[in-house]
RNA sequence: GACCCGAUAGUGUAAUGGUAGCACCGCAGUUUUUGGUACUGCUAGUUCAGGUUCGAAUCCUGGUCGGGUUACCA
């Protein structure tokens, strides 16, 4: 565990120190000084945000020795399935926060619950409305107007008592009553004005099956369910800031009178996460999904968790980024390209490198058959990440026939272009040096054939010796290639960002009344390259890493981070998909 | 026009009454068998007006701007 660092501590640190210092909670090292935990509505899939709130409730508990539970608050069985709670475990498992214990689920807690509402009706602090919904939300008033009192609100306690069993029974039909707390109709706060603690719901729940015909609403259930696991610190978003005065009307409500009060955790709100170029509104991820301008929840466009993964983005870089984001309480928009980074950052460190060819045209090595038999293949040695030295080589066949990149080739290139053009001579990372003499095009003027010839004195990529006056020659460009008889087909899918605008929540100035966060959708953002040429080292897995989660990565030398895509199929089809691309200084020159 | 919350380089975050730092971005350079990585340097900031104080980003008052709040969702 890292000992908390003296300075640089976020707001939410800061109440925990003083927690500490005070004893509230306490004793320093018995294990019960702070308890944070996740607790998602199993109704969707877990996107980026909220990879944030879990890594920081994660990251406390970790931090200060605690615990981190991991609890579904299932109270609404109209939107709540077991097939969501499968994928959020395994989204939360798969970003590396181990939660104690068992799963939980707020509806282990329905009995307790159900007691609870029991006694603020016998205090006369809850009472059954029987108004239907128009009528008690026009009852509730506007921010600026005052409510007025439901004409059920001082109804007999014995009458509240007798009607909510029989709610609870099933004897009524879906909106016919609720139960009210009993607060203040004109409280400015429009939470305190008599909220709604249960609802009638006749319909089957994912894990209760038809045990249940109310059920509790969520300002009435999400502190109890605190209370009851022992949670010490409710880390929560910014817009339950006006609930707060409510969850704590409640266990107070609920301690009232009460020889041994049930815990009373603190809520704490901070900002949610919100990225540039993203969207997280359920709403719009799911408009994204059934529309059929992503491919699914996981698609490697989506900031879902899953579609993160299957981009190829490591948990590491999740947690590195939503820390690098800060908590506080200011709502801003943070950087993607953090994110961006965070995963160059790591990938760098422990991906090993090979070659692919995207885009690719042929070269002939004309001088080829003057230093050896013509069609002979030569291994040369190859570092898989200059980062890691324990990461070993590999060989790479070398021939008479290669491919290269056609963007390094330019029939006329400007002075600032380090690669391949007439004339030009360049490196072929651990191959040889070449120079170009030559080249083809067809009737469409698309240059169809590099001729070159290679240097013998260059192998491995290697300066030649020095020459009768003692110099060296040099050359300014590496490029990437592939033996043209031995290499690889494979589907490579560059996925970029899936808008072209930072906020593509917000609709710009002067943009039209019926402007959409779909108006903004790039239309690039996922180009399929059917068949690049890879070296054939990719059909081997010796001397990679073992990733945790199985998905294997790679930097594709000069291009960028790629992943082999769940669609892959090593037999029949290899996909790959685009995570990121490297840094491109040349771009820059290029734009100006 | 009610209530709650917030405001520090372009972006995000520290400094909690005592020298306004850090990261990313941007710009310039060094190294380099990836125009990657690494390294060096530079640019640039306390929302405004008062007040308290020897001293204010920090405390107080007021303004401005931004966000949230009016489900039988969470």
């Amino acid at each position: 565990m890292d000992m908390p660092s003296a300075t640089n501590r976020n707001f939410i640190e800061q109440i925990i120190d003083a927690d500490i210092a005070s004893g509230k909670w306490g004793q320093p090292g018995d294990g019960s000084v702070v308890t944070t935990r996740f607790p998602p509505e199993p109704n969707g899939y877990l996107h980026i945000g909220h990879a944030k709130a879990i890594c920081l409730n994660f990251g406390l508990a970790e931090q200060f020795g605690g615990r981190f539970l991991l609890r579904f608050d299932d109270t609404n069985p109209a939107k709540e399935e077991q097939e969501f709670v499968d994928s959020i475990v395994g989204d939360v498992r798969w970003l590396g926060a181990a939660w104690a214990g068992e799963v939980r689920f707020a509806s282990n807690y329905f009995d307790r619950m159900f007691g609870w509402a029991v006694e603020l009706i016998e205090k006369g602090l809850a009472y059954v409305d029987q108004q239907t919904p128009e009528q008690i939300r026009t009852g509730r008033g506007s921010v600026t107007e005052p409510g007025v009192n439901s004409p059920y609100r001082d109804r007999p306690a014995s009458e509240s008592l007798d009607l909510f069993a029989r709610m609870k029974a099933g004897e009524f039909e879906d909106g016919a009553m609720v139960l009210r707390a009993k607060i203040d109709m004109a409280s400015p706060n429009m939470n305190l004005r008599d909220p709604v603690m249960y609802r009638i719901v006749n319909a089957a729940h994912h894990r209760t099956g038809d045990t249940w015909h109310i059920y509790p609403m969520y300002d009435w259930a999400h502190g109890l369910e605190d209370s009851i696991e022992g949670v010490t610190h409710s880390i929560c978003t910014l817009e339950f800031e006006n609930h707060r005065p409510l969850y704590d009307w409640f266990i107070d409500a609920i301690n009232e009178g009460r020889s041994e009060p049930i815990r009373h955790p603190q809520q704490i709100e901070f900002a949610r996460l919100e990225p540039t170029y993203i969207v997280t509104s359920k709403r719009k991820l799911k408009q994204l999904v059934d529309d059929g301008h992503v491919s699914g929840w996981d698609d490697p466009r989506m900031p879902t968790i899953s579609g993160l993964r299957r981009r190829g983005f490591t948990p590491e870089s999740i947690r590195i980024f939503t820390e690098a984001t800060g908590v506080t309480k200011y709502k801003g928009t943070h950087d993607v390209g953090l994110l961006e980074n965070a995963v160059r950052d790591h990938l760098n460190k422990v991906a090993p490198r090979r070659m692919a060819v995207l885009d690719p045209v042929k070269v002939v090595i004309t001088n080829w058959a003057e230093f050896g038999q013509a069609g002979r293949t030569e291994y040369h040695e190859a570092v898989n990440n200059p980062e890691d030295e324990s990461a070993g080589t590999r060989k790479v066949p070398f021939t008479g026939e290669l491919y290269i990149e056609r963007e390094d080739f330019m029939e006329d290139p400007p002075k600032k272009f380090f690669r391949l053009g007439p004339g030009r001579e360049v490196r072929l990372r651990y191959g040889y040096w070449i120079r170009c003499h030559d080249y083809v095009k067809d009737d469409a003027g698309n240059v169809t054939e590099i001729r070159c010839t290679f240097d013998p004195q260059t192998k491995g990529g290697n300066s030649p010796p020095p020459d009768a006056e003692g110099k060296v020659r040099k050359v300014k460009g590496t490029l990437h290639w592939v033996s043209a008889e031995h290499a690889v087909d494979a589907e490579v899918r560059l996925i970029d960002r899936l808008f072209t605008v930072e906020q593509p929540n917000r609709a710009p100035k002067d943009a039209p009344a019926d402007w959409s966060f779909l108006d903004v959708l790039n239309p690039d953002s996922m180009r399929v390259i059917a068949s690049a040429k890879l070296e054939p080292a990719i059909l081997e897995t010796a001397g990679e890493p073992t990733w945790r989660d199985g998905i294997r990565r790679f930097q594709f030398e000069r291009l960028g981070y790629f992943c082999i895509d769940a669609d892959s199929d090593p037999n029949e089809k290899l996909i790959f998909n685009r995570t990121v691309t490297l840094k491109d200084r040349w771009a820059k020159v290029k734009r100006k």
